[in-house]
DNA sequence: TGCACGATGAAC
DNA sequence: TTCATCGTGCAC
């Protein structure tokens, strides 16, 4: 499978996200290769989006997103599920695309829809905060066939303390894919 | 040093 | 609509 390059995620956020849908996520973990294709994202713009963790500004646990593109930032949620991001744009932007929902490809034995249990799936953790996915054990990768898909803009799911940006139509998936988190 | 609050999911 | 559960950020 071909592996996404770096200028993948070099480049506008909300293009990354769209271009995200239908891509292969690859966890090789335990002798196994997880594989799952990505029907929902939301994406996060960087300090001004107030709904981007970002918009606290570099601190530890937001230092992954304020780094280069193409590495994960995974950050623990309610105190008991993970969530997992692409960092995207160059070194410094801040921003990145929340992975929300994907279709088990292979190896999948638990639901995959929703942010917590994606990463519960994929055995996705603290451990890989900060993960290059130009490595071999965690990766994105061009499908083996390519289908048309439409995509649905929606706004993001619980960031009313965003104010405004509560509703900017940030949030993309594939229509009609069963594997949704919600409608 | 303490505390309010989540980019959730499941139960009631 | 309520609750489990804990790291983070910020007030004090």
């Amino acid at each position: 499978m071909q592996k996404l390059p770096r200028e993948f995620y070099n480049r506008e956020t909300v293009v990354v996200a769209r271009d995200l849908l239908g891509k292969y996520l690859v966890h090789q973990t335990h002798g196994k290769q997880l594989i799952g294709k990505i029907v929902e994202v939301e994406a996060y713009l960087g300090p001004h989006d107030l709904a981007a963790h970002s918009a606290k500004g570099r601190t530890k646990r937001t230092e992954v997103m304020f780094g280069p593109p193409g590495h994960v930032y995974v950050y623990l949620i309610y105190g008991m599920y993970y969530c997992m991001n692409i960092v995207t744009e160059q070194e410094g932007h801040a921003s990145a695309v929340l992975l929300r929902a994907l279709e088990p490809v292979q190896n999948i034995d638990a639901r995959t829809q929703g942010p917590g249990l994606l990463c519960k799936a994929l055995h996705v953790d603290k451990r890989l905060n900060g993960h290059d996915l130009l490595s071999d054990d965690l990766y994105l990768a061009e499908p083996p066939e390519s289908t048309a898909i439409t995509i649905v803009k929606r706004p993001r799911i619980g960031v009313h303390y965003a104010k405004h940006w509560a509703k900017r139509l940030l949030r993309f998936y594939i229509k009609d894919n069963p594997y949704i988190s919600r409608k």
